[in-house]
DNA sequence: CTGAAAGCGCTTACAG
DNA sequence: CTGAAAGCGCTTACAG
């Protein structure tokens, strides 16, 4: 102890233990909130514990327990870069609400290209209690290779090489299948779409979804462009969309963030929104209100995605059986001006 | 030892230490890095660990060590839903890429309103050796408060209530006067601003530089609207200002955002861009470069940011003396088509 | 329901 | 430059 700040501050369970009359197991067992303690004991020890303004150390906890009382939040590089990053901080609120309270740690971990080994390692080394995976981007192994170890983990959004591994997800197929009957609804029968990578779940669950509300009503699925999630690639699949068939009514976009492009291509070609093309995006994001003209599109909850994440892992952490497996949120359609 | 994972798997100290043909101290000297090691026991180990695979347990480090080998993240909710969430994802990135390769955790924490006290206990209690602290809103005392307990801070963003907290900033200032430059050499002699809240500094730092810009050339500084970094008060503030003067021929707004908004309402009343009235707007966000027409506008390095704020903390951590107490990132001018 | 004691895996003076 | 030993602050069988 040369200097700096030394030794943690703040009371040790031995005080707590003293000021209850108790012992220090007793103290723990309470902390822990286990089962065969006397409500007199209980009460003491909070009571000592508010008294004393204790707080448990967590390097302590972690070393003599089997817990790590943390979890990872894994996030992919390349998928933060390419997904609407509006995304990424709705989830991260829902994540740090639902965790409030609790005594785990949450630990951020980028998934970079160069060590995805040494991240593994240091997942299943005990460092964390489980994992929360999101922004997978292509058949990214990570998921599967860490639900192998047997480290409990959750991924946001459906993974595409993810085996048995539990997910949360949007209802990304009911929300394209609702953006697409609006459209029939509203008399159009050229329907085209600007869909995700072939390599994110995402994408394709909004492309099925938009297949099969053509096909209920027997109309082509053909039209179909694909895209990356970026403003300048929709604006290119518009381009191209246009150049099949010229005389299309409606696009259904499966991000918002593409659907600025192609707003952009088809307002320069001259076509009317929604009188010309209807156009309907997906995320609802900032970006759809400001649009012009402001966007029709399908609303999903991120930070309700976030909470449902961390609950399903906190949940199988504390032993629940018979959770569901994989869980999807409600989307909904949002009517604005486009469509 | 009766159910599920028991402790952590791997090699321990001693075994490298067998391994090696040293004793345990010696294993630990070199894996910190300290001096007096000689050579030789210095390779043993480094050989014995690579052979072994050996990581060192977080929580035995922290809990006999000084250090808590950890570093917080810390966020305003508030503001991290005020201000453009591209930011505070291209930071992160930054913050995580100065952090690769070295052993120190990163904690995330979300700066509830609600328990601002057990956040400072939480920070200041030990479990963390620094703090990063992002997405500041009004006069929040918590830099100064955790600053004035001892514990290493680093803010991201000029804290209004900073006192002498160590801060890393874009150049905000510079960036704007650099834009009202652009306008004057344009030709444009009636020049607004969409300032940001009052209650910002990275607000009032672009409308400072906005004034300077203006007062240089001896031009009015009195179209100023407040607004705050959302679309639709973006557009509201526009409004306002072309009541107050319809025949301004330049707008410099303090955030893309914003500036979608304003162009709207521009565009709604029939002026041209950049023909009738110049945009320029800030953050070279996404929004930036899809707008329509696409915005000039004044870029910021949001993953340098992130590395520069980690790289101060850690420089500090260790014991660096004679940092800068705070840090100015350059910002430039990105030519498009709005101005 | 409770307490004494061992042990988690490291770091750090201390003595050499 | 190096090693033996104490200790960080908890949890957890074990015995009662």
């Amino acid at each position: 102890m040369t200097e700096g700040r030394s030794r943690r501050p703040g009371p040790r369970i031995e005080e707590v233990a003293r000021v209850a009359g108790v012992s220090k197991s007793t103290v723990s067992r309470v902390i822990n909130g286990e089962k065969y303690v006397s409500e007199r004991s209980r009460l003491a020890v909070h009571r000592a514990i508010a008294m004393l303004g204790y707080s448990p150390n967590h390097a302590a906890r972690t070393l003599a327990g089997s817990r790590a009382n943390a979890i990872a939040l894994v996030i992919s590089e390349l998928g933060s870069r390419v997904l609407a990053d509006p995304f990424f901080a709705g989830v991260l609120r829902g994540v740090h609400a639902e965790l409030a309270g609790r005594h785990v740690q949450l630990l951020m971990m980028m998934n970079q290209p160069l060590d995805g080994e040494d991240q593994v390692a240091y997942l299943t080394g005990g460092h964390v209690d489980g994992a929360l995976v999101v922004s997978l981007h292509g058949e990214d192994p990570l998921p599967r290779t860490l639900h192998e170890t047997g480290l409990p983990i959750v991924v946001g959004g459906r993974p595409l090489a993810g085996g048995a591994v539990p997910f949360v997800d949007s209802d990304n197929f009911n929300g394209a299948l609702q953006a697409v009957r609006l459209l029939v609804s509203l008399g159009r029968t050229k329907i085209a779409t600007i869909a995700g990578p072939h390599d994110m779940a995402v994408g394709m669950d909004r492309l099925s979804g938009w297949r099969c509300g053509l096909a209920e009503h027997g109309m082509s699925v053909a039209l179909v462009v694909h895209s990356d999630f970026t403003p300048e690639s929709g604006a290119l699949a518009m381009e191209e969309l246009l150049r099949r068939a010229p005389d299309l009514d409606a696009v259904f976009v499966a991000a918002d963030i593409m659907a600025l492009g192609a707003l952009r291509v088809l307002q320069a070609r001259g076509y009317r929104i929604p009188d010309d093309v209807a156009v309907v995006g997906f995320d609802d994001s900032v970006l759809a209100s400001t649009a012009v003209p402001p966007l029709t599109t399908v609303r999903q909850d991120v930070e309700q995605f976030g909470r449902t994440l961390t609950w399903r892992l906190l949940s199988e952490l504390s032993g629940d059986e018979k959770l569901p497996q994989s869980i999807l949120l409600p989307t909904s359609l949002v009517r604005r001006t486009s469509a």
